[in-house]
Parts: C-alpha cells; structure tokens; sequence
DNA sequence: AAATTTAGCGCAAACGATTGCGAAAATGTT
DNA sequence: AACATTTTCGCAATCGTTTGCGCTAAATTT
C-alpha cells in the first residue's frame, strides 16, 4: 500500500496539491465544498502529512535532546519522566542521550542535537566538563541550551537547579531543632560543587543559630564508604545520635549500617538526608528528607525552554527551593 | 551565520550542487583534484548534510521509538540504559514515550511513531493491552516492531522477554536446596501474565522435587500490602522461615517488615527475590535474587531489530535465562 | 586523421509540503 | 451589457540532497 501524500489524494480528486493542501488547513481561498470533499477523502485514506517534508521546509523539527552523564539515576529519571510528560503534551518528542560521564561522548551527543537541528537541548554536564565553548556555538544555529541539575559556572547561560544552600540550612535546621548534638554529617566528592555548596550552607546555619552540637564532616564516594564510616561512628564511645545524608547513596550506605547494627530510627539514632524521594520511602519509618525532586526542576526546564524556543534571548539561572519532607527518622 | 549547504559550496566554488555532493561522497566520476577542493573547504566551513533533507528523499530516519509504560521503574530504566548506549553506538537515537500504562496514550505514542516515520519501534505493552492490530499496522509502513518485557500473547510478533519459568524455577531450587519448610512465596497482581507464568513454575518446581514444605501462597498489589503481609505472617506461631518476593516491589515491602521486627536475614528468615538487581544492594547482607536485568535484553532486542531494519522478516521469540546472583539472605 | 572511448562535470527531476502570485470563473455593480 | 469585484483554484518555486542521464572535451584506439 503506497504512501498517501497531497499528491495522491490531489489526483483522485482531480484537484491540484495546492487545494488539497489549503482545503486540509482551512484556507479561506478554497469552497466549503472542496474542503469537505478533501477532508473526507484524508479521513478515509488517514492521511497524515510527511514530518520529513515539514521538517525540511521550516528547518526544524518537533524534537528536544536531553544529555545527561546516565539514565541510572534516581534524580534523572524523575526529571526524564516529568519532562518527557510535558514535552509530549505539547507535541515534542524527547531523545536521550547518555554521556556516560564522559566528555568526548558528551561532544557527540552535542553535535548530534546539532545535526539534527533540534528545537532544543536539556544539558546535565559531566563532573569534569569546563569548557562549555562547544555549547554556546549551538546558539549560532538558534537551537537554545537549558542547563540543569550540574551546570555550568558560566555565567550568560540558561540554567536550572536545585537550590543547594536552601537544601541543606533546611537539613541543618532540622537537626538544631531537634536538639541533637553529636551529629554525623556525610557528605560526597568534595570536588563536586553541589557538595561544597551543601557543605557550606550546612556549617553556616549551625554557626548561625550558634548551636552548640558537635558536628563531624565526612564525605565519602560511595554507598560501600559510607556504610563502613557509618558503622564506625555508631560503635564510637561517644554515641552519635544523628546521622545527615547528603544524597540517596549515602542514605543507603547508611541505612545498611544501621541495620547491621539492630538499630532502630529515630530512637536510636536519627536519620535525615538529602533525597529525591524514592529511597526514603524503602525503610520503616519511612525516612525524612529535603526533597530535590526531579519533577518539579523538568516543569521548570520546560517552560524555560519554551520560553527560549519562542524567541526569548533573556538568560536566567532558576532555582527550586527544596521542602522538608516529613518521616519518623529523625 | 547562514547555514553551509551544498548550494552554498557550490557556488563558492564554482562547480554544480550535483558535483560537490558527488566529491564529498567520493564517487569516482570526480576528479581528485576537485574532491580535495571541495572536501577542504566543506571542512573549514564545517558543512553538515541536512537530515531533514536526507531524511525526506530516503523516507526514513535514523531514529527508534520506544514506548514504555513508565520510565521510574529499574528493568525500563536498565533496559534503556543499554538499549540507548548500543543505539548510539550504530548511529542512531533513541525517543522516549511513556504511556503512563493508559492505552489511549499508548496508541497516540504509536501513532506518533508511525507519523515519524521512525527506523523502528520497541514496546513494552501496558498491563491492558489486549488488542495489538495498531501495532501490527506499522508493519505495512515498514516500521518493525519489538516487544520486550510486556509482550502480546499474539505468536506471529517478534518478542524479547525474560524466561519467567526459569526465573522461578531457579528460585524454587534455591529455596528447596536450601532446605526451606515454611515459605511465604508473595506474588503480584495474578491478573498479569507473568504472575501467572512464576505462580505455574515456581509451584512446579515444588511438586517436581517432591517437597515436603509448606508453601504459602499470596499475592499484592503494592510495596505497602506486601509490607502487611509480611508483618502478619512473621508473626504466626509456626515462624515462615524464608520469603520467596516475585519482584522488587515486594522485596522492598518485605524488608521493611523484617527490619521493623528486628529481624535478620538470613539466620532469622531467608529471603529470595526475582529482581533487576539494584534493590538487592541495598540490603546488608545482600539480598539472594535471581536476575532479571534489563541490559542483557536490551542487546538482545536491539540486535533483533537491526535484523529486521536490515530486512529480516521472519518473526522470533526470544528469551533470557536469569542466573541466580548469590547474596547472604537466604 | 578519423572514430571511439572515457574522464569529468552539469541539468533536471525527485522526495512532500507550503505559499506568493496570477488566472479563470463566478458574482456583483452600474 | 460592459465592467469591477470576489471567489476559487492552479502554477511554480522553495527547502537540501541525491542520482540518472546527457553533454563536452580530452585521451585512446584504429
């Protein structure tokens, strides 16, 4: 069964492609009487026009890209989800792209949203990606850049994320509201901005409220690091008896920790963490977290983008504002 | 900037569009001494084809579809993971759509794929797809279909899916060699097909070996129910002595329950889960579970399909045998 | 030197949809 | 009835790339 194009459906009815072509868009030019003729005829035979054809006419296409280290990623996979929502409502399509942490990857996936004059890009950059020049030269051919989640330092470009230093007074102040006072704070690479970012926040807010807690700073790389550190303090004399997380992984580490241990939260020992909401809701009780939720940061991202796409050359840096979310952990 | 097109390198050169698309592609009528010309300066000028262009004369792209009823779920999440690493690998991208498991999404999704005109489709069926003509009518615009994971009952479709009998054939030997006699085996919504198939197999095993043990039988439908479930049943007279989880929803709600009675695997309880592998990590020991991972299908459903891209119209059904991964629960 | 081959390149059509402009037909006006 | 206006539609170019075919001039053969 051969493609139905305006061709076809011109020639059956004995109408030039440019009628057919106006009659399906509602031109005023054409008769009601062709319209009708047409459209039914499009109906029967499910016409539907040639994205391709479209494509290349406007120079653009319904597409956005989105480049991220990895999809295995709490954090990004709630954002993908709610974004790839949105974009679709809108009539978009959303292709992944992964760089695997990797900046020669990530350059190909750049060029590849080049090539295939994207309507627009979402950029979560590796941990050790600084030159954002290739980024910028996407400008050239209008196809707009919405950084999110790790972006750039750069400063004249479209970036949205999390509000770290909010996220992490909000833990803090949890904490000093609780009255604990020998806290464990575990945090991740101190090489990563979003950890110096927590971390000074952090230590700020107990100097702020001139707390007197003890508060030992840790960080570690991964969920094995924590979970052995974790296991270590609480079998300290001086018991801690409260535990910051500064993201899901550390969480698990340490939950693995306490488990060992039989120890129960928040009697024995208080839990609170940074965390994008899925992992808290894995324990009994259910832990309490500052929520950095992907969800609402792809909302933003996307009306941001659209923004962009309709023309805006405004460059604005958002930032979500976390909220505390109550569990029994703490 | 204006864009770099054959025209444009044409006309600096002045040679026709036809010969400067001929040197770029190498095509002998050229003489080398123009190819270098024109190859040179398309370099300089960085000139990239047009894709819509290519795109429209060839009548298809280099893009896959795959419609997924949620990406916040671990097998899609691997799955994609490696399905998008693989397709970037050959040159393509890979489009997301979730159907949010509602079937009037699932069908625009699918038509969006065939308005795309996209190189193919992978598909994991909502929970009730029952009716798959629309997919089969891809087929006719020579778009090839996948189906992986949640696949039709329909024969004549190609299929990508775990071997669900093995998977609880393997857990049932576990849970015998282990010399379990107390079993609460907790299954998940008896409704789905592959509840069906592990309930078959996993009861199978039992008889086969001519077990003595007392299995139990359940199923949920959430992370909480199992979670009561658990509860109830750990604290029965006659103590279950291992805990059989058909997926990882389970298993969460399992632990959960085991945690807050102060329990420990696996001296306490043995526990034995079908997973895709990361929730067992979570745990300490580590969870005993039998695999499921959504990479190795994604290798399988991909090479499937660049058979089919390539021309390939016989029809196949494949399945993946789980392996038991060790862990010290049970 | 005439005839034939071959190397090197350009013309033009095609993919399918859109749109400015002009033309024919229908209607209205004097 | 002659002219002006409006309705209704078609021609042809355009987006960028590819490719069959034909053309010219040089190289080779006779």
């Amino acid at each position: 069964m051969a493609e139905v194009t305006l061709k076809n459906l011109a020639e059956m009815l004995n109408l030039s492609i440019s009628t057919v072509s106006r009659a399906l868009k509602n031109h005023p030019d054409i008769s009601n009487e062709t319209k009708v003729k047409v459209k039914e005829l499009a109906a029967v035979l499910d016409y539907e026009p040639n994205t391709y054809a479209i494509n290349l006419r406007t120079n653009h296409s319904r597409e956005f890209g989105i480049i991220i280290p990895s999809i295995s990623n709490d954090f990004y996979q709630s954002f993908i989800s709610s974004l790839e929502e949105e974009v679709r409502l809108y009539g978009y399509s959303l292709i992944i792209l992964q760089s695997g942490n990797n900046q020669v990857t990530e350059l190909e996936n750049l060029k590849r949203c080049k090539q295939n004059r994207m309507a627009g890009v979402f950029v979560s950059i590796t941990s050790n990606t600084s030159d954002i020049s290739n980024f910028l030269k996407l400008d050239e051919q209008h196809i707009p850049i919405i950084f999110f989640d790790k972006v750039p330092s750069f400063e004249a470009c479209n970036k949205v994320c999390v509000d770290d230093n909010y996220a992490a007074t909000l833990a803090a102040e949890a904490l000093i509201s609780k009255n604990k006072k020998h806290i464990l704070s575990i945090f991740g690479n101190p090489k990563m901005s979003i950890t110096t970012k927590r971390l000074k926040a952090f230590e700020a807010t107990f100097k702020k409220y001139n707390s007197d807690a003890n508060v030992v700073i840790q960080s570690t790389n991964s969920t094995e690091e924590a979970f052995q550190m974790v296991q270590y303090y609480l079998n300290e004399k001086e018991r801690i008896d409260a535990i910051f997380c500064m993201s899901d992984e550390i969480l698990i580490g340490t939950m693995k920790a306490i488990q060992v241990l039989g120890l129960k939260t928040p009697n024995d020992v208080g839990v609170i963490a940074i965390s994008e909401g899925i992992i808290p809701t894995f324990y009994h009780p259910q832990i309490t977290y500052i929520e950095t939720s992907g969800f609402k940061l792809a909302k933003m991202a996307f009306s941001r983008m659209l923004a962009c796409v309709a023309g805006s050359t405004y460059v604005q840096e958002l930032k979500i504002e976390s909220v505390l979310v109550q569990g029994g952990s703490l």
